[in-house]
DNA sequence: GCGTTCGCTTGATCCAAGTCAACCATAAAA
DNA sequence: TTTTATGGTTGACTTGGATCAAGCGAACGC
């Protein structure tokens, strides 16, 4: 019987290995839709798991690109650097996503990977997990979904930054926060955010005085409560109504 | 002997048919690095071949995916439409490059992908495509670094629209349209753009005209010759300098 | 040929967000 | 406990690009 209730499984503390089958974030991780069977031959390919302290690297740009990541848990930004100095982050990742897909192009990463949190994440040898979805379509095809899923995301950005006010854009990324956190079984409503304001300003494109003056906004306004980094959503729908502002106009 | 030169072959009338094998973008496009075995394997596969008249759609937003298409010639752009009425143009894409790699994940098509001139496509139908890439490392491994280099793409988008100012923006573009001319075997030089300066403009996260004052200003200061949309550039180094303009700032 | 349309350019004005600066809150260090 | 550092808030002002508006030029249909 393969069908365990995917968030809700006991782990008795001497079958923890590093391991998918016994993730409880296989639902939303690469493993989705696998066979009993098909995960164990997973497992065998994602054997190293590794803590990624608060603050450091988990790759850098430039670096050999030759494995992608799982997050098992904490949280993550991504950015890139430019040569004159500029940099923007390129995305935040929680646990169950998957880091550094940018790198198979080039075979070099292209990003930095910051550990946002004291977090934890397996390695998936790239060459390897190719081998494995050459043999096993359901992993194949689930990576390939995933990757366009990142690219998809990514027009959401674009959409974003080049279509929406600061309001909207926080409104925007307040919501898919929250979402993706209920998503992991959290408070859609409530959550602490582990980045600073500079670093939601420069995924937004806005400067970090600009997303503190959006908040205040917000909250004056009856759709949040904020306390430092600690978010209520009160309004959703305020929210969303936010985002779609220029409909009415 | 498979090898030969790629852009400079001679092709029979009778020859002609819907093949990779001897389609002079095949360096460019999916077939990159395959045998002459594997080529013709692919062959099968890319059996449909379709016109597509400038102004028409090749497919829409909300749309089944389950094919991509490889532009054999001409130019389109892609956009999303947001609910509210707000749209933005996500990409510009030229022969030898792939569209439709956004509807993977959700089994639909995310954007709208519109000829910019009388267009041709190969389509390839991605089930197909899955199967064979099952068989073929090199097919399977080329085509996840095509997906990864939309994703890193779209970074540098993401950057663009995030950091840069207006003239950045449109210096940016240009350099790459004339890098991706050039890899195509055209001047990178002198090119005609496709698109009009409102597309350009929803693609930058800019206006028509401001678009338009930016290319008035490049022409004055002799970056560049403008005469509506047919583009000189003057002073590939000057483009370059106005890009990171922050540096000496 | 001529009028119409569509895309482009340019000027004048306005405003959202950036910049600069002061100050506050929290947490860690002394 | 006070000190220091880091991150967040708020105010005053400046500015780059948006908006509004007028006019131009090339292409197309009749």
């Amino acid at each position: 019987m393969a069908q365990t209730h995917p968030l809700n499984q006991e782990i008795s503390l001497s079958v923890i290995k590093t391991a998918c089958s016994n993730c409880n974030l296989r639902e939303l991780c690469l493993p989705f839709g696998l066979s009993l069977e098909e995960l164990e031959r997973l497992d065998d390919l994602v054997s190293t798991r590794r803590r990624i302290k608060r603050g450091d690297h988990l790759y850098r740009a430039g670096e050999v690109f030759d494995a992608i990541y799982a997050i098992r848990s904490g949280f993550f930004k991504t950015d890139v650097l430019l040569e004159d100095g500029r940099d923007q982050v390129t995305g935040f990742q929680m646990a169950g996503e998957l880091l550094g897909l940018d790198g198979i192009s080039t075979e070099h990463h292209t990003c930095n990977a910051i550990a946002l949190e004291d977090s934890e994440i397996c390695a998936i040898p790239f060459s390897r997990l190719e081998g494995l979805s050459r043999e096993i379509h359901t992993l194949q095809h689930h990576f390939h979904k995933v990757m366009s899923r990142e690219i998809v995301r990514d027009h959401g950005v674009m959409m974003l930054l080049g279509t929406m006010r600061a309001e909207e854009r926080l409104a925007a990324f307040l919501l898919n926060l929250s979402q993706r956190f209920t998503a992991r079984g959290f408070s859609h409503a409530e959550f602490y955010l582990r980045m600073t304001r500079e670093e939601i300003g420069s995924y937004l494109g806005l400067k970090l005085e600009t997303v503190s003056r959006a908040f205040s906004r917000f909250q004056e306004e009856g759709h949040i409560a904020v306390q430092q980094k600690h978010i209520r959503i009160l309004n959703v729908n305020g929210l969303k109504a936010l985002m779609n502002h220029r409909a009415s106009c």
